[in-house]
DNA sequence: TAGGGTTATTTTTTTGAAAACATAACGGTT
DNA sequence: AACCGTTATGTTTTCAAAAAAATAACCCTA
């Protein structure tokens, strides 16, 4: 086989933590568009600091508000600014468990890495 | 909003774990593949048990093992039933390896998601 | 030596998710 | 009243990943 070993890129371990119902629900995106929101006060910028449509960012809050059956954000349409996007308490909690419990993951995972398994470099 | 809690679908935490150097090179698609030519001894049955193509298969394959810089089957092309691939030591080692750190990580999982979490349901 | 079933690879086609686009409503501001 | 920037949705278009197809090599069996 190859070798291929230029420049003994490290392995790492990723863990994605992702929440399910029936459907997947709560993961890595909606958790920083909450996140985005709270820094922008908008739905609209949220997206775009992040790249990404303000259709889809919609429609993965709309999916995570029906799955769990609360709202993680209040809208206002119209007024001040145009409108403008605030993070509930639930949003805040949610944001805050979800990164408690990934960051927890993936310390655990990068334990794992060290002590017992084949996927080392050298 | 919308109460939506006809039957009380429980909350649960999926954690997809994937092994990165510069690009992700092994996760569950690689890892059911390898158990699956264990059980067939070839690429082709197990990408079919799967409902995987055999090209899809072949490259991931590929790219797991360009990764890690060794074989994870050996094959023969060719001869008694046509050819057929048999999982190396390493093979074995890393798929050992990956189900038990995800098993652990998702176990850990369970448990966060029983202690503190705003997940639940009811 | 023809056939069958595998591995190996490249090329072409499909398709499904993301982006882009289009509209409308809303309610401050000018 | 007209305008602006937002939320709210539905529709259309793009594009990249997956599947499918096509070829070739290999070697055992009949």
């Amino acid at each position: 086989m190859n070798e291929k070993q230029e420049t003994a890129v490290p392995v790492t371990a990723k863990v994605k933590l992702t929440l399910c119902t029936d459907e997947r629900f709560f993961g890595p995106g909606v958790c920083e568009l909450l996140e985005r929101i709270r820094e922008t006060g908008s739905i609209q910028a949220a997206a775009a600091r992040m790249e990404m449509s303000y259709t889809k960012a919609w429609r993965i809050l709309k999916r995570a508000e029906e799955e769990m059956g609360l709202n993680l954000i209040t809208r206002v349409t119209g007024g001040k600014n145009g409108g403008s996007s605030v993070l509930t308490e639930a949003g805040e909690k949610a944001v805050e468990d979800y990164r408690e419990m990934e960051a927890k993951l993936a310390a655990y995972a990068d334990e794992l890495m060290q002590s017992h398994h084949s996927f080392r470099r050298g």
